[in-house]
DNA sequence: GATTCCCTTTACGTAAACGTAAACTAAGGG
DNA sequence: CCCTTAGTTTACGTTTACGTAAAGGGAATC
């Protein structure tokens, strides 16, 4: 049977974030884990999100809005107006997802052409 | 003949941020507009240099990072050391879009699962 | 039983990226 | 000549996302 809770600090050692970090994403509310004594116990469903959390990080993701993503993870147990606000929020964050693809596409192009110029700048400074 | 130079409010209109913002960028080091009498005057490769700031932010980028973007774009008049410096940068760069882009393909599926839990919760209220 | 870890809370500190307000200048219109 | 409309500098304020002590609890190990 595969591990099935973690620590804070395995978490954090697997993610390369620090202890602190991860008590500040609960002081957020956007972690809830489990408590045995005085100390934090981490569930899969924790992990996820964090993992979830760190992704939103490299894209520029601030917390609240990973609040919300993680927010989107369980739709059970809302009313129909929330539900809506649910899927508005999940189309907004795809058009945020697509315009980051197309920026990414001009910025690989970019990179390319700068690599180009720097390599000719190369071999123009040996002769 | 296109509009060869821009004022600053232009620019702010254009992509959508505060004058404040753009002279922050001067302070900063990522923008040298030309000046008339007290005024900045900026010219296209300024706006381009912008356009790349703008960009950069959606991504996530430090102001930091999109400074080394920009000087990026002119490799010319470097020693070797600094080209193979900027060629390093730049490989980093692309590693750091890769990664993006995995982190983008991830999400999209799991916001089009949200979306059909979600649906799914919708037609379930209904009855 | 003292040391060593790993965990805990509380709280002040900090860097980045601007926002906001005050006080001023310079150009153009009525 | 006054007013309005950009633009300018200076400077302090604010939010986000943690870093960094300080002070301590609890279990294991020497």
């Amino acid at each position: 049977m595969p591990e099935t809770t973690f620590t804070i600090s395995e978490l954090a050692r697997e993610f390369d974030i620090t202890p602190r970090t991860i008590r500040f994403y609960e002081d957020e509310g956007l972690l809830n884990p489990a408590r045995k004594g005085m100390q934090r116990v981490y569930s899969k469903k924790d992990r996820v999100h964090l993992k979830l959390i760190v992704r939103g990080k490299r894209l520029g993701f601030s917390l609240a809005e990973s609040k919300a993503l993680i927010e989107m993870y369980d739709p059970s147990s809302q009313n129909t107006d929330q539900l809506q606000a649910l899927l508005d929020a999940i189309d907004l964050s795809s058009e945020r997802l697509a315009q980051q693809l197309a920026d990414i596409q001009i910025m690989k192009d970019e990179l390319a052409n700068a690599k180009k110029r720097c390599q000719k700048a190369m071999r123009d400074n040996k002769k």
